[in-house]
RNA sequence: GGAGCGUUGGUCAAGGGGUUAAGACACCUCCCUUUCACGGAGGAAUCACGGGUUCGAUUCCCGUACGCUCUACCA
């Protein structure tokens, strides 16, 4: 029998979430509901000294945007909880001491400035069982000095003893099996001097006791594997053990390396899901929220990065991904970060969408911007019309803003250099017949148009710029007649007064 | 230094013993559009290198190179 699929996300509570923490969540995510398990959200915030304030706040209103609601968390709740592991502290000392009784373990006396100068001492030094007979800790003390120690409230850590030249292996959904040989492993800290679990120890206790099912998380967690299937082995057993996946990294664009907060930076674009403000240096960072991605656009493009259905389709919706998502089709290297596909999803999102689904967003950008909108029906029509034009939601202010009011600054220099006294005259004339007779139909707005220019002998081809000009303020835009008809009359003949009067 | 992992066009990548080595992004050319986009057509790779195995290797095996990650009482 299978156990039944829970997974875990447990990020630390340190920062913004990066790309690579959302696209974690993401496959996460994707491969519970996949085989119809739980998604968990497990706060791993054992290092007190790197707390942030409002850290693990944002992490949830992340995952609400995204659409990735966890099944059980410290916010959600559950059968399991606490979900915060500084809240469990007490559940993991008793395994530490576990595995000292089985002498799987010991304690370490050595202070923090004595491991600086041993790695000062001797390069590339390693806590482990070449050198733990040089050091202060219960294997080479006396068992009564060790006792004296202890109860004379010395601090101390507990570390695994691990023997050499003893295989580990297991096997990597990702990558398949992965050897290990225990000689190269160091003793890790298992249990801190404040009390409080290392990563090691807790992923291992919280897995087991949350029952998770797989176990997912970057490749930079690889090479500490091993300890924590020794664990798993001496603690839970390995058949209880979690089948792992090591996701491969996210790049930078440029050069190589793991992509970074300071690669955004440095080359333009977001690191992070969303806005972040360090409460410690009040430094802010935008998000790929803020820069006007779409939900669903930036978790659609973190899916493909490192993962790929085998067929040519790449937009896809969250349930898509769900019914499509499988780990055999995950790669194993890591991928540069693209920004400019990044873009081009959110393009093709911002296109496929309807108005409706857009609408929210529009006017609360247009909200923050000083744009009002009166009639709601004109603003359907206008997103409409725009939208295939906008790469980011931001982009409607650009896109839009001149249908509810008046361009604050007109491109003149597109027009002045052909400018003459016949063009000057057949706006003055478009603007009375206009005045008389305007139809809310684009194609008789350019019959007129079209008319009056013959009549003028005036090509009407060199009069559609300057219009644009004068309605949009710019060179850009949908028909130019679809857009008088939107602003109306009034406005249509106010506009093309107002940059008559500038070009005399 | 050591260990682990990785390596198909600039980027994301499909494919996987015999193929004209898909597709997308970006870029360039052209068409459409009397704006800007959208859309359409076209353009680039002998699959890191060297050895094997094989009738045949980009695909399998072994090396090498290169890259990355880790090597904390951080995760």
């Amino acid at each position: 029998m299978t156990k039944k699929v829970r997974v875990r996300f447990a990020p630390s509570p340190t920062g913004g979430l990066h790309l690579g923490g959302v696209r974690t969540v993401l496959y996460n995510y994707l491969f519970a509901k996949h085989h119809g398990g739980e998604f968990i959200v497990r706060i791993e915030d054992t290092d007190q000294t790197r707390f942030v304030e409002g850290a693990e706040e944002y992490i949830f209103n992340t995952l609400e945007w995204c659409g990735l609601v966890p099944d059980e968390s410290p916010k959600h709740g559950g059968q399991f909880a606490p979900y915060r592991q500084s809240e469990r502290k007490e559940s993991y000392r008793k395994y530490a001491e576990e595995l000292v009784a089985k002498g799987l373990a010991y304690y370490a006396f050595d202070t923090a400035e004595e491991l600086d100068a041993k790695r000062k001492e001797t390069a590339n030094f390693q806590y482990s069982h070449a050198t733990r007979n040089a050091m202060n800790n219960s294997l080479v003390l006396e068992a009564d000095e060790t006792k004296k120690l202890l109860d004379a409230n010395t601090p101390y850590v507990i570390r695994v003893k691990l023997e050499p030249h003893q295989e580990i292996k297991f096997t990597d959904l990702i990558r398949g099996e992965v050897h290990f040989d225990t000689t190269q492993v160091d003793d890790k800290v298992l249990l801190k001097a404040d009390g409080m679990p290392t990563y090691h120890l807790a992923v291992v206790v919280d897995d087991y006791a949350m029952q998770i099912s797989h176990a997912f998380r970057g490749e930079e967690w690889l090479p500490s594997a091993p300890v924590h299937i020794f664990l798993w082995d001496k603690l839970f057993g390995l058949e209880n053990m979690p089948q792992w996946a090591h996701l491969p990294l996210i790049l930078k664009p440029d050069g190589n390396g793991k992509l970074s907060k300071r690669d955004g930076d440095r080359l333009g674009f977001p690191v992070f899901a969303m806005d972040w403000k360090d409460p410690r240096t009040n430094e802010q960072t935008t998000g790929f929220k803020e820069r006007g991605f779409l939900p669903e656009a930036f978790i659609n493009m973190l899916a493909m990065l490192g993962w790929n259905s085998g067929s040519e389709q790449e937009i896809f919706t969250l349930d898509e991904l769900i019914e499509k998502f499988s780990l055999e089709r995950v790669h194993k290297g890591g991928a540069k970060f693209d920004f400019e596909k990044a873009k081009w999803f959110n393009h093709e999102w911002i296109k496929k969408l309807d108005v409706g689904s857009l609408k929210f967003e529009v006017e609360k950008l247009f909200a923050t911007n000083n744009i009002i909108v009166h009639n709601t029906e004109k603003l359907d029509k206008v997103i409409a019309i725009t939208k295939d034009r906008c790469t980011f939601i931001n982009d409607f202010v650009q896109q839009a803003s001149y249908f509810f009011k008046t361009p604050e600054t007109v491109d003149i220099a597109a027009i002045q250099p052909k400018w003459d006294e016949k063009k000057h005259t057949f706006f003055s004339e478009l603007v009375t017949v206009w005045e008389s007779d305007f139809s809310a139909d684009a194609m008789a707005l350019e019959q007129q148009f079209k008319a009056l220019a013959e009549t003028q002998q005036i090509k009407a081809g060199e009069l559609m710029l300057p219009l644009r000009v004068m309605l949009v303020g710019g060179k850009f835009g949908p028909g130019v007649f679809d857009i008088a008809v939107l602003i109306g009359k009034e406005e249509t003949v106010n506009r093309i007064k107002n940059v008559l009067a500038l070009l005399s």
